[in-house]
RNA sequence: UGGGCUGUCGCCAAGCGGUAAGGCAACGGACUUUGACUCCGUCACCCGUGGGUCCGAAUCCCGCCAGCCCAG
């Protein structure tokens, strides 16, 4: 890497508020800010959504902050990659009757992966992204710590939990200390069109929310109906395919009972999804695989933690304990509901992320 | 065919003469860089049907229809 490299950045332009308003901090501290926008999917009319975060709309809006914020832009193509490493995962999972999260293999493969990557290629020595956390460098550790953003309400660092020490070294996310109103109001002060953009949502690749039209579609397969069964396998009714359920569901699975049931299994092999009360989900174990931790090499012994099951999640106390190589056990103070396989969970100490990992079996 | 029971929103189900609870499902919205959960809202001018009684009936009476059960 050359000698300016350091100061020079690329920032993950999405196109919305947050990463043009990263830019704006960016160059107030003195950085050399290039821009870069991800091609991800070809999809046809999601394309046309408002609601990804990738959508072409969405590129134009990037490429116009950049103009307008006089920094260079450049558009990646990274389809295929963002086929292999997020979609066809995220098909894979359900098929399997797990949950995924496929905004936690985006940010690992795509923008912590391969635009990493291209930073180094453009001889920035740093990338940034409009993530409500920050990175700070402890030299007590000598480890970077991935933290929560201040604004609470915002806070995205359970997403960025696989970030390891390399790429972390070279990430800055300049929003960790700012509110949304605060983002909003900066980017409106510097004249941004997308200032008061609406937030995305959805699986980008999935605008519509139908997810389980997507992997047919997208698969080519159909995942065959089969039967609701309750807790002593007697039949409920028919279901529609396995990959169209999550545990802990409810709506949708058209059953007129007397009281709500809510999926508690789902067996691809056997087809067969069972419900159950509300009272049946709750967990007080589980165990995570891919499991990368970012306060510390390893976990010595058992450690108090908060930890959070899925993204809008209140913090919940247990006690975490490494079981292998790259897996953990969490044990929660309180059961959990619906703890989910294939979600991620992260672990927390105070403002800092321990580390987390894939939910493998919930007990 | 005789006897008994039942017939209220897609499903379950209150109501027992005073002008249609509730739950489930569904739909819409809020929330949300995942899926869920959750929350808010909508959802029977009408109670199998035709008569009758009454100031007034889903609620009482009669006929009919439908379903279920027991007889045979």
């Amino acid at each position: 890497m050359s000698g300016g490299a350091e100061r020079r950045v690329l920032v993950a332009m999405s196109g919305g508020v947050d990463s043009s308003a990263a830019v704006i901090l960016l160059l107030e501290q003195g950085y050399d800010c290039v821009g870069a926008t991800m091609r991800l999917y070809d999809g046809d009319e999601a394309q046309k959504s408002e609601k990804g975060c990738c959508s072409l709309a969405d590129v134009e809006d990037a490429r116009r902050a950049a103009y307008a914020l006089g920094i260079g832009h450049y558009v990646f193509n990274y389809t295929e990659d963002f086929a292999r490493d997020v979609m066809e995962r995220f098909v894979c999972a359900y098929a399997r009757g797990e949950t995924p999260n496929p905004c936690i293999d985006c940010n690992r493969y795509l923008k912590f992966g391969r635009l990493l990557q291209r930073a180094e290629e453009l001889d920035c020595g740093k990338i940034a992204t409009g993530h409500y956390a920050s990175v700070r460098f402890d030299a007590g550790s000598g480890r970077y710590l991935l933290r929560r953003g201040r604004d609470r309400a915002k806070d995205q660092s359970y997403v960025l939990w696989p970030l390891r020490q390399f790429a972390l070294s070279r990430t800055v996310l300049p929003l960790g200390e700012l509110t949304k109103a605060e983002v909003r109001a900066l980017a409106e002060a510097h004249g941004l069109k997308n200032a008061w953009k609406k937030e995305s949502q959805d699986i980008c690749f999935v605008p519509d929310g139908d997810y389980g039209t997507f992997i047919e579609r997208y698969t080519g397969k159909t995942y065959p109906a089969g039967d609701f069964l309750d807790a002593d396998g007697n039949v409920l009714g028919r279901h529609r395919g396995v990959i169209r359920y999550t545990l802990g569901q409810r709506k949708g699975l058209g059953l007129a009972l007397p009281a709500p049931l809510y999926v508690r299994e789902i067996d691809p092999a056997a087809n067969t999804v069972t419900l159950a009360p509300n009272d049946a989900l709750f967990s007080k174990t589980l165990v995570a695989r891919d499991v990368n931790l970012i306060a510390a090499e390893r976990l010595t012994g058992p450690v108090r933690v908060e930890a959070k099951v899925r993204y809008r999640q209140q913090e919940q106390k247990a006690t975490a304990e490494q079981i292998g190589e790259d897996a953990l056990r969490v044990t929660f103070d309180e059961p959990q509901r619906a703890v989910t396989k294939g979600q991620s969970v992260v672990l927390y100490d105070g403002e800092t992320v321990v580390g987390g990992g894939i939910i493998s079996e919930a007990g």
